[in-house]
DNA sequence: TTTGAAACCACTACATC
DNA sequence: GATGTAGTGGTTTCAAA
């Protein structure tokens, strides 16, 4: 993933498919002005490299009963490592995500829950954990926007754009 | 979507899905014990009642040039709407998510950036915004988990689970 | 719900630029 | 080096039982 770059037909072939992963490569092609194998051969190029993790299935949260969502900030005791908050947190299925971060707070945890009930037993076991000092829940009221999983266009994301870091 | 609920081989199915959304039907099947078409009638009624929203890659954001990520607290004035805020926000392409919240912040914004120049910037834009009072940054150190689209188990996310809300 | 047939897609080999 | 074309085998899809 490192020794070639992306081009511009590379990203247009993944933003077809973050719009519809299960696109045949012959209509991804269309879009691309390219044949299917010549689809499938960058596609193919692109898992390789690891630009391409997987291929996944965009859900409704509250059909599947997640009904509630809340930030955790975790205060840690002392200095815990990241790959010991990280095993503790993944164990919970109602983790969507979990980040360290800079300032106070040690780590910012994504729950989702059932409904208040379930996410305040959530909160309960995980400051529980024997390296969190304290909590803090921030609840959702409004998802406004969720792309998790968007392509930037050229000009946002351009590898070749002038680097300064 | 309301009407009937999910049983255990429509999880199963999201699951298998949700593992890799561009599996045959016939490979999924296999999974769950279900002919082709079987799992196809399921699918495509899972489409119809909003629980699939779509189809997606999953992307390593650093390979697409995302080398920074944080959480932008955003306080508003006076009362915002949560519509006023959504069309502001979701015009920038950096803005991975965004949900209004309790407590004393009014917007938490994930925003991905190329670098921390790029991050300052899109943070001075957002803070530029009219209805913006003031913001409060917390950068993503190390992203430990992320999975946006797990579908939960059985037991987890059940719907016939005794409700109380 | 399962079976069968037609259309479509994925995949490979080979030729081209 | 990457792309396009053609052919084979498997998948999807619809219809009918």
């Amino acid at each position: 993933m490192d020794p070639d770059r992306l081009d511009s037909l590379d990203r247009a072939i993944l933003r077809a498919l973050a719009r519809d992963a299960r696109a045949t490569f012959a209509q991804v092609g269309a879009e691309v002005s390219l044949s299917a194998p010549a689809v499938k051969r960058r596609v193919d190029r692109l898992r390789e490299r690891g630009v391409i993790r997987g291929w996944t299935v965009q859900l409704d949260p509250a059909a599947l009963g997640w009904h509630t969502e809340a930030f955790v900030e975790i205060f840690c005791q002392g200095s815990t490592s990241p790959a010991t908050m990280r095993t503790a947190v993944e164990r919970y299925p109602e983790v969507v995500t979990a980040s360290t971060v800079t300032g106070d707070v040690d780590l910012v945890v994504q729950v989702r829950a059932r409904d208040m009930r379930h996410l305040e037993e959530v909160v309960e076991r995980l400051a529980a954990e024997p390296f969190v000092a304290r909590t803090r829940s921030t609840v959702v009221l409004s998802a406004l926007v969720r792309r998790p999983d968007a392509v930037p266009a050229t000009a946002v994301a351009a590898p070749d754009a002038p680097r300064d870091v």
